[in-house]
DNA sequence: CTTGACATGAGACGGAGTATCACCCAGTCT
DNA sequence: AGACTGGGTGATACTCCGTCTCATGTCAAG
């Protein structure tokens, strides 16, 4: 497979050479040594050979999730990082294809093809981890669809300037639009009043030892915003 | 354009009752009484044909969050709801094109490109009302990503089930969905205690005219809550 | 050695999408 | 009126993707 992956690299350096449309795939296939009718049994298409490490990374991530005993929202971080180390890792193909998209909108369209296989991957697992009824569904259906736009995003980033500190950044992004996501919907904790009509929505963050500690801390904080 | 969709609805029946693969272009081209020429001309390809009511919808929608002066939830509300009832005014089309998508799965994955155009569509709307830098870019991206999704999972439930009460369940959890992202992410006014690590996260929904008001609500829910 | 499962190659085929050329039929100029 | 022009259309040829069928090679089990 690592072999095979090597092979796919240079096949995109060759398609980034001639040109994606200018290239057949019986010249593809002559370049890799085999057939073209074995081309297509291996690859799939000429499209999927551009994308072939993705299939991949997706049994990774599947194999990753299901195994992981984390909670959830370590386990939704650590998969969007495994995703994004592992473009960062396959630097050369990254690029490579990167360059590539630039060519063809098709290309670009089958990208975008992927990342909703990624999309649905995190919202099934998320579904079968909270449920999917009612809000819990609600969660893991926007949650998933939020994380993996915001990876991409940040990806994107990273190919217009490759720099390790990106990374960083989208780890931190990744946590907060989890918590966000996590505390806003109530799934580890939220208190509202029931009085009337909503007020305030007061999300725990950390453990309360103390009811009034808490209404210190907002006093003070309206304090600080009020005129 | 009217004369034009109801055309489009038209062969989307015929792909139904002959079948996707099974139908050439040639004879769509027959049934729309102009040529093979003339269709690629006017839809573009056979895939697009499927989807030509998208691209009006995309230009509306695209009309609409340029003109409107609704502040930016609700406006973001409007045009997902602009969008979802689209679909269920539209109905027999949809629902075609629905059964249609069943046969193939090269059509499915053309639907999850369209729903990118929406995507991208929203995103871009959010960065230009909420600036594309740190943290507002990640609500664009995020609020973006999160609301296509969940409208095509409402979507979903809506084919497998049409009923309107799904278009009032859409409308309630795409406000929720709003309001926790843009509180969660201070867009809309945020307070955290300053002086040591989060706390709690309170987030002002109402006009709040008492300081104590608040504090009395806060304690009152985490009075409930506390075992 | 034979047999059967499996990977590969060779070649034919169907069909999508493109490019070119000719045509028609407005509206416009002389 | 007659010539001109340009956008929309049809006819046709062409490229190339992806599929299918059949022949050949290989390897392991019996």
């Amino acid at each position: 497979m690592e072999s095979r992956l090597h092979l796919v690299t240079s096949l995109i350096h060759l398609l980034n050479e001639r040109g994606w449309d200018a290239t057949t795939v019986d010249e593809l296939a002559r370049v890799a040594g085999i057939s073209r009718a074995t081309f297509f049994r291996v690859y799939g298409s000429k499209e999927d050979l551009v994308f072939a490490d993705h299939a991949v990374m997706l049994e990774r991530l599947d194999a990753f999730l299901a195994e992981t005993d984390h909670d959830v929202a370590s386990a939704m971080r650590e998969g969007l990082m495994l995703v994004f180390r592992y473009h960062l890792e396959d630097k050369e193909r990254t690029l490579a294809r990167h360059r590539l998209l630039k060519q063809s909108v098709q290309l670009r369209n089958r990208e975008l093809l992927t990342s909703h296989r990624y999309e649905r991957l995190f919202r099934r697992w998320l579904q079968t981890r909270l449920g999917d009824e009612g809000v819990h569904d609600s969660v893991a259906v926007g949650l998933a669809g939020a994380a993996v736009a915001l990876h991409n995003s940040y990806l994107r980033r990273w190919l217009l300037n490759p720099s390790l500190e990106i990374l960083e950044q989208f780890q931190n992004e990744a946590k907060k639009l989890i918590r966000v996501f996590l505390s806003g919907y109530n799934v580890d904790g939220i208190v509202t009043d029931r009085t009337g009509g909503p007020v305030a929505v007061v999300t725990i963050l950390g453990e309360i030892s103390d009811t009034e500690e808490v209404c210190d801390a907002v006093r003070g904080a309206l304090t600080v915003r009020s005129p």
